[in-house]
RNA sequence: GGAGAGAUGGCAGAGUGGUCGAUUGCGGCAGUCUUGAAAACUGUUGAUGUGAAAGCAUCCGGGGGUUCGAAUCCCUCUCUCUCCGCCA
């Protein structure tokens, strides 16, 4: 959610740099400046008619102390007459309220400078790419034909006992999942990010936090008895924590990492491209997630590129990183980085990581602040990124590394796995 | 699930209808003292909105009500604790 003073004093420069989404939103924010003259102006006539109250009950208290009992009663209709305007006043107040945040809801976060025009995936800046293709040859094979062949991941399984999107690890593909999560959790953690195991469901304030509500109910699987959201990311509860948190600012960064299951209902986006591993209801992650001084975020997200990069290189993966443009970026997102990985048998690029600085955005509906060395309450930016998400991971190893003696797993793996190859 | 108690500032903990944004202690910050530190002493120390500022307004778990006036009374919701039951 943006800021209604940034919208104030920036008006012309936040629309411009909107534009980049390639829709005008400068509808909305003059409308929504102009309630926010409607909601000071009558935030300061209830201001006066409270203080003119008050003002009257204390007198009224003093009176009956005094025994003057009568003065005391001549003035009891003027407060309430007072009480009356104040009521219609303090209703203009929310109403204009409430339609100035439905209005800042449909904003999206202004795109840093550095952010290409574009409208689609293709419009993407490629910034860099590590390793090449692999070679092989006639008879290789995309991933749900190895799972199936080595018996790693059983889809029907998932399907009879849950429902599609829900598959089922076995033996050695159980295993690799556990060695991949306390891989990517053990370079987060040599990265200085603490650990943390959240849970798995979260409440309404905690989605709206992070932006999940109010709109993207739809993409979250909902626990309708408790009222409560099974998490689509481990960012949603890991960023909640410090909700209305005001820290110090030598606290600053906190550097979390978590691994969790994360859901996601995907509704509609099922077709195509999405056999196998490629896009699941039920899928393991371990995310990023830093709470940082503005002043610094920038090249904190670089940092953060930089870890990424770091396991890709150390799986062995072909990746590239690619720069979002404007059309293909995320509502909340001031500047995003996607990584993909090369996946050898469907040859196509598989997005494994996202990795966004949200500037302000989150921090303003978090309540996330510390307090800068003015003594001033200040807003936090707060980014976040996959270290990595498991399952394209895995169909890329599994893809790339195929061999006729079985699937090679990368050094930098085999203390985990305990395995350097799985054979059949 | 049953019975009871409670929710106050970073923490602990007073406050049961009027000058209470809230006593006090701890913690934090600044100062005095000291070569320095500790101790002691003194002062200071919440958030939000508005405003150039002074100030004004709002906030004592959330929402609603009674009253001229509510942290204090009433209703309701949520959460926490204790005991019992169940249980990985």
């Amino acid at each position: 959610m943006l800021q209604v003073s940034q919208l104030r004093e920036n008006r012309d420069s936040i629309i411009a740099a909107l534009a980049k989404r390639n829709k005008d939103f400068s509808q909305q924010i003059d409308e929504i400046i102009r309630l926010d003259e409607i909601r000071r102006k009558s935030q300061n006539d209830l201001d006066n008619n409270l203080a003119e109250a008050n003002k009257l009950s204390k007198e009224i208290g003093d009176f009956f102390k005094s025994g003057k009992k009568e003065q005391a009663e001549a003035a009891k209709p003027r407060v309430a007459a007072l009480k009356e305007t104040a009521k219609e006043l303090e209703q203009t107040l929310q109403q204009t309220e409430d339609a100035q945040k439905q209005l800042l809801y449909t904003i999206p976060n202004v795109p840093n400078d550095i952010v290409p025009n574009g409208k689609v995936a293709e419009d993407n800046q490629e910034v860099y790419i590590w390793g090449k293709m692999p070679q092989l040859g006639e008879h290789k094979k995309p991933h749900w034909e190895l799972i199936e062949e080595y018996d790693l991941i059983d889809f029907e399984l998932g399907t009879k006992i849950t429902g599609a999107g829900f598959p089922v690890y076995k033996g050695a593909g159980a295993k690799l999942q556990r060695a991949l999560i306390n891989f990517f959790l053990d370079e987060a953690t040599k990265a200085g990010y603490r650990e943390f195991q959240p849970p798995l469901m979260v409440n309404e304030a905690s989605g709206f936090g992070t932006g999940q509500l109010p709109d993207k109910e739809g993409q979250m699987y909902h626990v309708g008895v408790d009222d409560l959201y099974l998490i689509p990311t481990a960012e949603v509860p890991l960023t909640n924590l410090y909700r209305d948190v005001i820290l110090k600012e030598e606290q600053l960064p906190v550097k979390m990492t978590g691994y969790t299951p994360c859901f996601r209902r995907e509704a509609g986006s099922w077709g195509a491209h999405v056999r196998g591993l490629n896009r699941l209801h039920q899928f393991d992650k371990v995310e990023i997630v830093q709470l940082v001084h503005p002043e610094k975020s920038y090249g904190i997200l670089d940092e953060m590129v930089e870890h990424v990069k770091g396991i890709l290189e150390k799986l062995e993966l072909h990746f590239r990183v690619i720069r979002l443009c404007g059309g293909d970026m995320g509502f909340t997102s001031a500047l995003t980085y996607d990584f993909e990985a090369w996946s050898g048998a469907q040859e196509r690029w598989l997005e494994v990581s996202s990795t966004s600085n949200f500037e302000t955005f989150q921090a303003n509906r978090l309540k996330c602040r510390f307090k800068n060395s003015e003594g001033k309450t200040q807003l936090v930016h707060t980014l976040n990124g996959s270290a990595l998400a498991l399952p394209r991971i895995v169909a890329s190893l599994l893809e790339n590394n195929q061999t006729p003696e079985g699937i090679r797993i990368p050094a930098a793996l085999v203390p985990y796995t305990g395995f350097d190859m799985i054979r059949k």
